[in-house]
DNA sequence: GAACGTTTGAGAATTTGTCTCAGCGGTCAG
DNA sequence: CTGACCGCTGAGACAAATTCTCAAACGTTC
């Protein structure tokens, strides 16, 4: 699911980190190299408390602080690395924004599972309506909620990440 | 004249709140009663440390602990009369989703300000993109970010502190 | 109205994220 | 290359929001 990553990407998160850092006079440490490295080791949403545990488990005896991952997210969410996505529990999660074209998101109430799917039309659709309102649209965030098709087939064994009594 | 023909659009969110509790086997208690009095007192979102001081502030001598109003209002989005926004400092707000049609939301990053907007296009579009692929779409969240009409305007201060509720 | 399973309140505990501050260490002018 | 400035880090204190615990109170059922 995660191949055809290298597409456009003439420059590589961490050039672009590295970018943002230099314009917002930041360092680029260790640490914050560490991070990301391991943020873009694969296309998984993560939540940063799991983040946090897969560095300190790292064998590498080099570990980053909580307090570090957390400002390193944040700054790397301001560089237009990451984004944060709402699960239907409430909690939140992390994804990757570079790299990566703009899309929504579909969340199955059954299984959890999060889909992710683009569509122009929406964008456009969107921004017509704010501007009709004299809204100035720089983002958005859209979920649909619902089933996804393999929880909707009745034979099949149904994905059942959610409770059972 | 018929009374079940009435019924449908006589359903108060009580009734509704009721219903919900006898199928789940739960019981209708005085604290339920009284956050469900308060929650439907008026239209406006609000986060739920407000509530329990419009609760403790009520004049009945009655007051409802801060526990319960949790866990009150948990079960009033699981029986579908409320539902949660996200506010854009991260917090969340509760506002109706009985009784009211079906809306989606502006944030203005400036002021923090909430705009209400419907849309028909959107759901329509919506519902097609997620049929295409198979997802059965029962609600969608949609919270579009930037800049409202009256921030956009120079000169005259009218941007609001984001965190004053 | 008695039995029984559910709910409540008060405070403790947990969760999640931010802040502090002394010492470390990139960066860059010289 | 080197020193020094100033941002960065870790550990843990803090803070805010939410959930949990458990004995007593309550609503519902029979």
């Amino acid at each position: 699911m995660s191949d055809i990553a290298a597409l456009d990407k003439t420059v590589s998160p961490s050039d672009k980190f590295r970018e943002y850092l230099t314009t917002k006079r930041k360092k680029f440490t260790r640490e914050r190299e560490i991070i990301l490295e391991e943020v873009f080791s694969d296309h998984e949403h993560f939540d940063t408390d799991q983040l946090v545990l897969r560095l300190s488990g790292r064998g590498d005896g080099r570990q980053v602080s909580r307090a570090t991952v957390y400002r390193t997210l944040s700054a790397m969410e301001e560089a237009g690395l990451l984004r944060k996505v709402a699960r239907p529990n409430g909690r939140e999660v992390w994804e990757h924004d570079y790299g990566y074209p703009q899309h929504d998101h579909m969340v199955c109430g059954q299984c959890g599972e999060l889909f992710e799917f683009h569509n122009d039309e929406i964008s456009t659709l969107i921004e017509k309506i704010a501007s009709a309102q004299g809204f100035l649209r720089t983002s958005h965030r859209l979920e649909v909620y619902g089933t996804c098709d393999p929880c909707r087939r009745p034979q099949k064994r149904r994905n059942r990440k959610l409770d059972m009594i």
